[in-house]
DNA sequence: AGATACACTTGCATATTGCAAGTACAAAGC
DNA sequence: GCTTTGTACTTGCAATATGCAAGTGTATCT
């Protein structure tokens, strides 16, 4: 399942061979929306995530430390995921990706607010969260 | 082919749906890097792409006016391709991708000289590298 | 003790990808 | 003009990945 098939040493192409599917990218960024997620909630996620591939997913990232999981305060049947440094530093493309929608792509308003204060001063709001994560 | 399955609202989701596949952004890569490409210059790249995926995802960028094609100088027979606007747009993202595989993954050492400059004035290195692609 | 919640697995149909070969057309060479 | 080469794709088929439905194992709830 964890085949590591590096396309090429091209720091673009390496990314994206660990992140670079149509879900890895949805997991972090549930992740950065709600800073820790359940396996259910990560299935609640409006796109309609397969319950195989979301585990399969969950799997490489944190195989390759963009995620960890750690104990469920409530209960041990609960698992809680949470992004580590490595996922919470693909925040700044996580950003770029929505000022990119914004401009090309149509927005809901939540989101808007967000930007808003994105680009009243990107590397302060960066920071910000980024603290908030891994707090 | 060109199946437009919007997953849901969420900007990340719908630009995923758009570029958010393993060869891509690599495409938008080469056009970054080399301005202009043929069919051939695709194919050439480290990762080796095939040529039906080539074609396809050509196609899809085309409809959704990441690239745009043109005719070569040289020849009838060649094709050039180039980004639009909107593809030039992606280069935010292209640059944090690489600032992150930068910090995380090994990277080559003219692309590390790229990063120097990146780092010493974004805003800047984005203007002037959008004029250039436009231009 | 039995029912329920949660995090996965498994099996199988469908869709996408990857590879090899083929086609169509323009240009270059003889 | 006729063949050969270069370029941009298409096509066919095998391999792989995805999507869906159902099942399993463990922990908690009653």
């Amino acid at each position: 399942m964890n085949k590591v098939k590096k396309r090429s040493n091209c720091p673009v192409s390496c990314s994206l061979d660990i992140w670079g599917d149509k879900w890895s990218l949805l997991i972090v960024r549930d992740l950065m929306f709600a800073k820790e997620c359940t396996y259910g909630d990560f299935l609640k996620s409006a796109e309609g995530i397969a319950t195989n591939i979301l585990a399969s997913r969950l799997l490489t990232l944190e195989e390759n430390k963009i995620i960890e999981k750690l104990e469920h305060p409530d209960s041990k049947a609960k698992v809680l995921y949470r992004l580590t440094r490595k996922g919470i530093d693909l925040l700044p493309i996580m950003i770029e990706i929505n000022l990119w929608a914004e401009k090309y792509l149509t927005i809901p308003d939540d989101r808007k607010a967000m930007l808003k204060k994105v680009k009243n001063d990107k590397p302060r709001f960066i920071k910000a969260m980024t603290k908030e994560l891994e707090g």
